[in-house]
DNA sequence: ATTGTTTAATTGTTTATACAATTATATGAT
DNA sequence: ATCATATAATTGTATAAACAATTAAACAAT
């Protein structure tokens, strides 16, 4: 990085002293708190006048990367010691009404709080022209971090959004959903496993049939979806596809309200139900009371989340117990280890969930 | 403001030009969009060097006082046009995971975004500690306004908090519960008329003896009480103490467990419940379950709110749906039209709300 | 030990001058 | 009418040269 004066180039010179002291300071050539060579100095290495070299340092002290000490010289200032940045850190949830999101959006506060940081939040509806909005709106108010649960759009598009803020070093941390091939902090559970565990108990409970409904647009619900498969494989029952029902499109009550009742038409063919989430489930409860078929007495089912309200009502839920305010706590510390100056690779912590047992579910044979 | 520059003073004089020049400029004797005299012209009046006044100048368009347009001149900058203020606004509420705090987040959040604002939420669990913690939070960041639902601590407490953010001239929104004696926008439902509308609906099914279970810590549920003994006066039924179950407290899942026990033990003392709101409903259809107790064919029971998975289970709720979402909106638009600069009066807005019927209602006799 | 004084290094202020770059407007060419 | 070109106003960049103000550090006086 050698520091040669361009005099003819149409680049100012002032502005060319000006960049080449920037890079030394980000690169960490010259460290913070450092002394940079006084104005007379700077003047004879690169053959300018003082005043050239005053200008190209008074630039950088308004841009606050430098102090002037008057007899002592001119430092670069340590950022990270005085604080300057914006304690503020932005969540991008689907909805912040529906789901996991408030208890995800509580846990992350709760976290912020005991950092003395605050939270701006965000719903998505899974859309990335939405999510793309609030991400200009991150940046313009430079939020120090960012807990980012991925659209429904596809992973590029989502990279997409990834790379507005780690370009600008802003931490992101994944929650819940993966995208593939990035290098970035994620918190999820162990969908996979969880699934698993919850076909595996419906099995042990004697159902051979089970139907299955999904979406196939995230992660989460593809793992559960593999669970389902693997546990079936491994108790040696036969994959049904005609039982599968695995929708490529993210969850909106009105559409999946037709494919239970769809699903619901048939129930002669199965005698368990895994649903995708807890929201699913309760349509199944909500159609099958409108169509006089009785949960559990005749079909069983098991939900995935274990959100607030499932043992609020007389129906009670046996579903996969999500740790979702833990979710946004641990989120909540990545980007706080961040942004205390952590440079690790990116970390992924997969959080336990547990079966539930409430009354969902009834043994066969 | 005569524009004189004292050669010997100690102040430089570059910074008696800019003083001068800022005094102009926030006195209104220069204008927004206005032209500066070029810098060759205050070089003559003063009498100092092009480059002096070319550095009280700069100073000023580095402080966002001044754009500088070659071959133009020099203007001054319409701060609010070019909207150098903070586009954040925080919203207290008492969590955002439970009651109707998403939904109203949701309200507020989608019309911020209308404004390209965006939200800080911040969950009091209605404590004044807590809210005040989060106060602190709100004004270092600057936030342009604050939608508020006041905590449970007294009138006082909540009045301290208001203090704050209107002493700083943050605009402040109180949204559903009110606090005595302030002069502040705000925005709520009719909760008296609701209570009333609920009530009759149970008289005229032919409901006589009605139990109700509220808090009376907020000024909603208060309300809810009042319009239940009008209803009640209104139609000739006697008041029946014992009947009135009003808690002091805050509404805490384990606490109103309790009551709701204690109620349902004297169940044949009434032929309905007002529960305070949906929540404390849900409690009831959960005790009453457990109790071998059926709803609505044992006893009969309507709710306030009408939170989202009211209608979500087989068993469904008759209750007040509140308008939360336009709740959100509106305080929002609200504290819009103050960031836009209104100086009105204090304004309240009452929304609508609407009985839901259901199926938690048998008519009596 | 504390206080006062000097010294030298460095940034801060100011002037004077010159030429470059940008661009709204006027002028001229097609 | 449209496009190209020149003009002039204004800010932008750059140099050279002083002197002023501040202050850490060395030194001196009490």
């Amino acid at each position: 990085m050698p520091l040669i004066i361009d005099k003819h180039s149409p680049i100012p010179q002032y502005f060319q002293l000006q960049t080449w002291l920037l890079e030394q300071i980000e690169q960490g050539v010259i460290k913070p708190n450092d002394k940079i060579p006084t104005e007379e100095e700077l003047a004879q290495k690169t053959g300018l006048a003082r005043a050239t070299t005053r200008q190209a340092i008074q630039n950088l002290v308004n841009m606050g990367y430098l102090v002037r000490k008057r007899r002592l010289g001119t430092f670069v200032i340590d950022r990270d010691a005085n604080n300057n940045r914006q304690t503020i850190v932005g969540i991008l949830v689907p909805d912040i009404r529906s789901g996991y999101a408030p208890e995800l959006a509580r846990g992350a506060g709760d976290e912020a709080a005991n950092n003395k940081h605050s939270i701006i939040v965000c719903s998505t509806d899974d859309s990335f022209i939405k999510a793309d909005f609030h991400t200009n709106r991150l940046i313009e108010h430079c939020v120090g971090g960012v807990i980012f649960v991925p659209t429904a759009a596809p992973d590029e598009k989502n990279h997409l959004l990834l790379e507005r803020f780690t370009r600008r070093n802003i931490p992101v941390v994944l929650a819940d959903r993966a995208i593939s091939d990035v290098e970035v902090d994620f918190v999820t559970t162990d969908n996979f496993q969880g699934a698993y565990e919850l076909t595996k108990y419906l099995i042990l409970k004697g159902h051979k049939k089970i139907a299955i409904l999904v979406s196939t647009l995230f992660t989460t619900e593809k793992q559960r979806l593999e669970g389902y498969k693997q546990a079936l494989s491994d108790y040696g029952i036969p994959l049904e596809p005609s039982l599968v029902f695995a929708k490529p499109e993210p969850y909106l009550e009105k559409a999946y309200l037709e494919y239970v009742r769809a699903i619901l038409t048939h129930k002669d063919k199965f005698t368990a139900i895994f649903a995708g989430h807890d929201r699913i489930a309760y349509l199944f409860y909500s159609v099958a009371n409108q169509m006089g078929i009785s949960i559990p007495d005749d079909v069983s089912i098991v939900g995935y989340d274990d959100l607030a309200y499932t043992n609020s009502y007389s129906v009670t839920l046996t579903t996969m117990s999500q740790p979702i305010y833990a979710m946004g706590e641990e989120s909540m510390k990545l980007i706080m280890s961040r942004i205390r100056g952590n440079v690790s690779g990116s970390r992924k912590i997969v959080l336990k969930s547990s079966l539930v047992e409430r009354s969902s579910v009834l043994p066969r044979n």
